[in-house]
DNA sequence: GATTTATGAATGAAGG
DNA sequence: CCTTCATTCATAAATC
């Protein structure tokens, strides 16, 4: 197989997972390893072919989406991003390079998140698909969002402003009404929380399932697990 | 595989080079100030469209020749999914004492989601409910689970899976057109098991894309592209 | 620059 | 199946 080096991108490294298919194989290449496994026949496991169709799906989508963005742009420059330091993430181009590093997670512009905030109040209901389609392409234009973005967006803000009144305010009716989006960047602030809610208790057996990475060495013997 | 868009003609040439960081976004500034006056007029020059469609093409044929490499040896040798070892935690007794914070959610251990995993590319369809019988029993050697767990595994795998494709075809042009007339639930999430992330270039608008993390967990193809 | 918090995303479970 | 909700995971941003 020596067309393996000749692909074009670039290995990616990926320090954690979530579902990490393990090849059947514990021993070789933890997390480093880009070892092609021919070891036990097979030239991939099943879910590395379907993570490799995805990706190629991907690209495909990625491309569209950059040759979109790029038109839009040329054609008008003058949509300006508004956010720019230290972010980085690029995709494709990113990877080329010969070392990765990307961040991952959508960061909602200022703006965005001003929006965002001012349609959520106004419809307290999720909004339909094609609202939300209607919605990322507007905040598009206030910096890179995607309809998922969006989505997850709106479905986190519900599912803590929900949580928030139940909990915390258990006496008080609940005000929808909380803080205005104001510029987070500049100065965000938060009251300290009296808890955290993420603090699990330390329960013995979640330690067997919790984990997901399942990263070769798994934790088959984890002590903990009484 | 239908996802493969076209059978490229040349053989993984691989591009060289796609730090386009050079004249268009060039170094980002770092945090304070976005430097990057390309984002400003093109997200990417035309000869680094080009060089990314080449990738794609690339990266179908990668895909089809691992795909034809792997049926073929495979049908030789059936490789029975058994691997597990010992690997146990125990089932959700969480009652420790008395105060009871059951775990509420089941969590597939590594080896389950393994098995799992092969049963979904072997098949298709959705298991029958004697399907999902047996291999509920079978998955409970490997830790505590339940068919209705199966049933419900299967059924998120398969939708997710497909919303995933679908996803893709989609031609998008979210820029500033919102003239979508239908809403087909957009929603491209979860490339399964890779957070991966991917960096270097400085370029703001990429966050959107995020989600496609096309990193390969295992860099089989591991393409350096210089 | 190590820790903590806020929050985007993944995923098991239900409802229809 | 599809959509939605609840919980959890992982990490960018904020603090210390």
């Amino acid at each position: 197989m020596e067309w393996v080096h000749q692909p074009p991108q670039q290995q990616l490294q990926q320090p954690k997972d979530h579902h990490n298919d393990q090849n059947n194989d514990t021993g070789n290449g933890g997390n480093g390893g880009g070892v092609v496994e021919v070891l036990y026949g097979k030239v991939m496991t099943d879910e590395q072919l379907e993570i490799l169709q995805t990706q190629i799906s991907d690209y495909a989508t990625i491309c569209e989406q950059l040759v979109e963005m790029h038109k839009s742009i040329t054609d008008k420059q003058e949509l300006a991003f508004s956010r720019m330091g230290n972010l980085h993430c690029d995709p494709l181009v990113a990877s080329v390079g010969n070392k990765i590093t990307a961040r991952q997670r959508w960061t909602p512009t200022p703006v965005q998140l001003e929006i965002l905030e001012h349609i959520f109040y106004q419809c307290t209901g999720s909004p339909s698909k094609q609202k939300i389609k209607y919605i990322a392409a507007e905040l598009f234009q206030h910096g890179p969002i995607s309809e998922t973005n969006v989505d997850h967006w709106f479905q986190n803000r519900r599912a803590r402003s929900k949580r928030k009144r139940l909990n915390i305010s258990p006496n008080n009716a609940e005000s929808k009404v909380e803080k205005d989006a104001e510029s987070p960047r500049e100065k965000k602030t938060k009251p300290r929380n009296l808890h955290s809610q993420r603090d699990s208790a330390p329960r013995a057996e979640d330690h067997c399932f919790k984990n997901r990475k399942m990263s070769f060495k798994t934790h088959f013997m984890d002590p903990r697990t009484n």
